[in-house]
DNA sequence: AACTATTTATAAGA
DNA sequence: TTCTTATAAATAGTT
């Protein structure tokens, strides 16, 4: 009904169907109207934009309550009953598969192992020793990276260095001529060495930690108590 | 619209008002269904006759209870939602806590590494081989435990098999006296000692383990795909 | 928001 | 109820 027949599949431009929505909303409340008085019908309307815009009609002779109440009551009370168990369902087996998860890192801690069997043990045990593996050579992975990383930084910071001590000489050369302030300059240098040996410091407390890791706490053993 | 205009007020002539109410009730509920699939909007409608009859329309997006509850979100009133809401966020904290409980194992099964720095890695090194020390532990103390238990049963079996075998030389001397059928007590003591020898295997079979647990998969990982 | 050519809904009749 | 059909009402596209 209108200068073109439309095909009834959702309005892609977004003015268009915020008009469409307005129009057709309007008819509907007043034909709900019209019924409502034509038959002495009770009739709730609701209704929610693709925006999230609530309308509403409700009968006068009657309230959403109560509506809401008799719809309740003609459907046999369920509703809010059946969705409330299902979610209680859900939380206990999202609390059961915690239990499970909880279970297993304990056991992976050292804990709760009194009623393993033997096999579980030795499973358990074996599996432990092939991911420490894995943990192991990723460690030495990282620590690879970073001291390749670190002796670039390194060899960089030499051969700057380097240059700089050559320019302090072309300096020193030019100071024949005339009177030039070095201070600054030999300031500079002392603090860049300090920075050079530094970074050694750091490889040396690397490769340290790479030969003595074995044993003893500190991982934060992230804490079970989560909840 | 129709052979002719009518007057919207109540139509007096039962028969006439239920054809109307029929009629235009599918009119209303066919234009619901076009403006969902128009403006894809959200929308229920309930009536009621004047007779009590239920008829309801809800967009097939949704559900009458949905509507219900951003209904009652919208007009800030609140039945049962309070105590719906705190469920929701209840569970989405239990599947945070799950989340977070699964990565805890995936890194110590040696998955998942990638983002952790050297020292989580080297913590979760020395935890692990810690943990793995205890879980040792606990497999040799249950070796020795069963092992025990087997000696004793074998010391016992053992003595047995000495009173049986003084028996059966008393039957011996006995025999001088008179006929005795020996052949289901030789018979009984042959059984006897294989029952003997294969608990001795079966400690072989385990102090063979005991030496000779280290690396190798096997161990069943506890499923992580748990819901 | 108003207009209007068309489509759609439906009142009355069968 | 359902179908038919003349007519009222709704509305798509336009201004």
């Amino acid at each position: 009904m209108g200068r073109g027949k439309i095909e009834i599949k959702k309005i892609e431009n977004p003015t268009n169907r915020q008009v469409t929505y307005s129009k057709r909303r309007n008819g509907i409340f007043k034909k709900a109207q019209e019924l409502t008085v034509l038959c002495d019908a009770k009739l709730s309307l609701i209704m929610f934009s693709n925006t999230g815009k609530f309308h509403e009609y409700i009968s006068p002779t009657t309230t959403t309550k109560k509506i809401f109440d008799q719809y309740q009551r003609t459907l046999g009370m369920d509703l809010w009953n059946t969705h409330y168990e299902r979610m209680q369902e859900n939380m206990r087996r999202l609390q059961e598969i915690n239990k499970k998860l909880r279970r297993e890192i304990r056991q992976r801690v050292g804990e709760e192992l009194n009623d393993l069997s033997m096999d579980e043990l030795r499973g358990l045990e074996q599996n432990m020793d092939g991911s420490l593996a894995v943990v192991r050579d990723r460690k030495y992975h990282v620590i690879k990276t970073q001291t390749d990383t670190y002796k670039k930084k390194v060899r960089n910071l030499e051969e700057r260095h380097g240059n700089l001590l050559l320019d302090l000489e072309g300096i020193s050369e030019d100071a024949q001529y005339g009177l030039v302030n070095t201070e600054g300059d030999y300031g500079s240098a002392a603090a860049f060495a300090n920075g050079v040996s530094s970074l050694c410091a750091i490889r040396l407390h690397l490769s340290h930690d790479h030969h003595n890791l074995h044993h003893g706490g500190g991982f934060a053993s992230h804490d079970l108590r989560l909840a």
